[in-house]
DNA sequence: GCGATATATACTTGAACCCGTATATGTCGG
DNA sequence: CCGACATATACGGGTTCAAGTATATATCGC
């Protein structure tokens, strides 16, 4: 990818906040960031599907959730570039997680079968 | 200065070689950045303009010339950011750095009274 | 003061970008 | 199958952005 597009990504702020809370949580589904960011769906899913045809984000499917983590191909340097940026920048972030944290139904990962319910 | 506007900045190509060009010498005047990325003067002027008022770079008057720096204000994480990205992106600005070298009438710095010739 | 050089800015235009709405696709439980 | 939920995409419109050209400002040598 050319590198202005790298940083083009994390140019608006529905992109770099989904980025570092991936970068945080590891994995979310993308109803868990909407919900995180208070933002509609159809925002949310396009900015995401921009991120992973950068080949910045890696998605799966797990039922009806569709999950989102780094891409495991990024290169070092750009996942130290997020990371420098997330650690210095915790407060930018800081609410959404807070909202996260506190989401009452959260789709349970890592099981082929899940609950909608915690 | 906003988290995105800051990403913002290096998501052109003319702002980001300008920046990872100056990150490597230290510090380049207007004219040696146009010969070095083979633009038009006013397209590299405005691109060092944006930064500045952004808060990116800082510059300084000497004779007819004005060199541009990394703004001292700059908060580490942004200037770990910016080394990290040239560190591993060599390549991108190679060809420009390349030029600079080889470029024949580099005004003088660090002197007050200065020619055009070397 | 007057050209020559260096830099900054104003203006206009076309492209890129982001948005909200509506709709399509996909999965699940019954 | 069918309704409910999760996600993706198509469409149309408004805004932002970057470009080239032209021009303004500033410094220098004379």
């Amino acid at each position: 990818m050319r590198l202005p597009d790298f940083f083009k990504c994390l140019a608006d702020e529905t992109r770099l906040k989904c980025l570092l809370l991936i970068l945080s949580e590891g994995e979310l589904c993308v109803c868990e960031l909407t919900t995180a960011l208070d933002e509609i769906q159809p925002k949310v899913s396009r900015h995401l599907g921009q991120l992973r045809r950068c080949g910045l984000l890696a998605d799966r499917r797990q039922g009806q959730w569709v999950y989102y983590r780094l891409a495991p191909e990024l290169p070092g340097w750009a996942r130290a570039v997020l990371e420098e940026t997330a650690r210095a920048n915790a407060a930018f972030v800081r609410p959404n997680l807070k909202v996260l944290k506190r989401m009452g139904e959260r789709p349970r990962r890592q099981l082929d079968r899940c609950t909608a319910k915690e």
